[in-house]
RNA sequence: GGCGACGUAGCCAAGUCUGGUAAGGCAAGGGUCUGCAAAACCCCCAUGCGUGGGUUCAAAUCCCACCGUCGCCUCCA
């Protein structure tokens, strides 16, 4: 079955096809550092992970390019408010993320471009679109003239006409018209600023993206990513900027998530309604948060709630289970009729059909999930471990396409470890011993601890909460 | 006001393009197992897919209208 992407930009899904063969070369809009990063940006980051660890899983070498947006009014606004260096407070911002990233098993991209190392890039791309007359110069300020481009708004659907200029901006006089967007802009004093043919100044908005793609990626790229609320402007000028200049298709598909909500509204900054991604990882895992992600369609809205949060950790609590070694004693013999591998071969088919229908993650799972309860059947039917392994593989690789690492366990000082061991033996003991009273408070005792006793027929096994 | 996305069980959610009679997870209830638990397993859990019309042998899926939620509307999530 061919992969489908849905395409933003046609409104469509459509059969995925490389400009050159074997290759995807993808742009991901990454955050502009003028804070912490918060769960939102972390959804938008697992989704495109999820994308290229399954693009490489269908045999494509992925170039990915994730960028950071540095240079940008409110990093400077928050960095005169703290009194600090623009540049120092976004180096601080990409550094935490970066650790976030790795802390979410987001795969590292292969360029992580900044505006603040790609000025003369910009300039010159700048200065290429004022030679082709599509830009125009104010006062130091540079300007995209969207009149002059034909099919501008063909991304996000919109006519300037149909716009309420300056509905939520105020106007700026000095443009030609309200639509026109800034590509370079005049230095203030206390900004940081670069020398440029237009003046001292720096990059507008969207700039930044059409160059350090072009330079990273090339003309033409096949994948171009970001939230959803980046559609317009962003992205719609984006195209404008590129396609003026190169005169090609920017990006063959464009693909959007949906963002993440909390409280009835979308998580942001300004409205301070956020939960950080420092705050999240101090009470979960990584893993939860990419299992609540992979629980939706990752272009439609998601609800942030404790009660979702819980789910997703109850879910991945059962894949992992799911590996637990056979309860068989050596000399019993398997009652289990189920056909373990033809179980591992249906749910590998129902991955790849469902991740191959617009990565549809939750009809994925669906299948890992049917697999889980084929093993448990199994192995409540007496099979060993030579039967259930095979089938454990199986659950244990496609959670990795996932990015999910069902093998991860609680980081729990392996000092403990030898001290439970003992008590848990102890406790077998008392049991053979029938003080149940005794072997029932210790377990009470090491629950509270949070470790968890599970008794079987002989012994017992033991596990972290 | 404009553009777009979404609305499926108590909760999360797939399925909508390609119409054929509702995946999966969490929770609740009943049961098996167990010294008691836990875990696991089995049963149960939407005659129904925002509302109202229409097309069709057949609609969650197509068409029209309406309601609700969210995103975006060009100095920058």
């Amino acid at each position: 079955m061919p992969l489908k992407i849905y395409n933003t930009l046609t409104r469509k899904k459509e059969e995925f096809k490389t400009l050159e063969k074997g290759k995807v070369r993808m742009y991901v809009c990454g955050p502009t550092v003028y804070d912490r990063a918060h769960v939102g940006h972390a959804m938008s980051s697992i989704v495109f992970d999820v994308m290229r660890r399954y693009l490489e899983y269908c045999g494509f070498q992925v170039r990915h390019v994730m960028n950071y947006t540095d240079v940008d009014d409110k990093v400077i606004r928050r960095a005169n408010e703290l009194g600090v260096d623009p540049l120092e407070l976004a180096e601080g911002y990409i550094e935490e993320y970066e650790q976030h990233l790795k802390d979410l098993r987001v795969l590292p991209a292969d360029k992580n471009p900044r505006v603040s190392k790609e000025i003369e890039n910009i300039i010159e791309m700048v200065a290429a679109l004022i030679d082709k007359g599509f830009a125009y110069t104010v006062e130091g300020d540079v300007y995209f003239s969207v009149a002059k481009d034909k099919d501008y708004g063909k991304l996000s659907r919109r006519k300037p006409e149909d716009m309420q200029a300056g509905f939520r901006v105020e106007l700026n006089e000095r443009k030609q018209a309200p639509e026109d967007f800034a590509l370079w802009k005049a230095g203030k004093p206390g900004e940081p600023a670069w020398d440029s043919p237009w003046g001292p100044g720096r990059p507008g908005w969207h700039i930044e993206c059409s160059v350090m793609a072009k330079r990273h990626l090339g003309d033409e790229i096949d994948i171009h990513g970001g939230g959803n609320d980046l559609i317009f402007p962003h992205h719609e000028n984006e195209i404008a900027q590129t396609e003026s200049i190169t005169g090609k298709p920017f990006a063959t598909y464009w693909a959007h998530n949906g963002m993440l909500q909390i409280g009835g509204e979308a998580m942001s900054k300004s409205v301070g309604n956020m939960v950080t991604v420092e705050e999240f990882l101090a009470e979960h895992e990584g893993d939860v948060l990419r299992m609540m992600v992979l629980n939706g369609s990752y272009s439609a809205p998601l609800t942030f709630t404790g009660e979702v949060v819980d789910q997703a950790e109850k879910a991945l609590g059962r894949l992992r289970a799911a590996l637990r070694p056979s309860r068989a004693s050596q000399d019993e013999t398997s009652g289990n009729t189920i056909d373990l591998l033809e179980r591992a071969q249906v749910a590998r088919q129902q991955f790849e059909n469902s991740m191959d229908d617009d990565f549809n993650s939750p009809g994925a799972l669906a299948g890992m999930f049917e697999l889980v309860r084929s093993i448990n059947q199994a192995r409540d039917a007496g099979a060993d471990d030579s039967e259930l392994q095979p089938a454990q593989a199986t659950l244990k690789s496609l959670a990795g396409l996932l990015g999910l690492d069902l093998e991860a366990t609680a980081q729990v000082s392996s000092d403990a470890t030898d001290f439970i061991n003992m008590l848990v033996a102890l406790r077998d003991e008392l049991r053979n011993e029938n003080l149940w009273q005794l072997a029932d408070l210790i377990r009470d005792q090491l629950s509270e601890k949070g470790v968890v006793v599970e008794d079987g027929q002989s012994s017992s096994t033991w596990r972290f909460k």
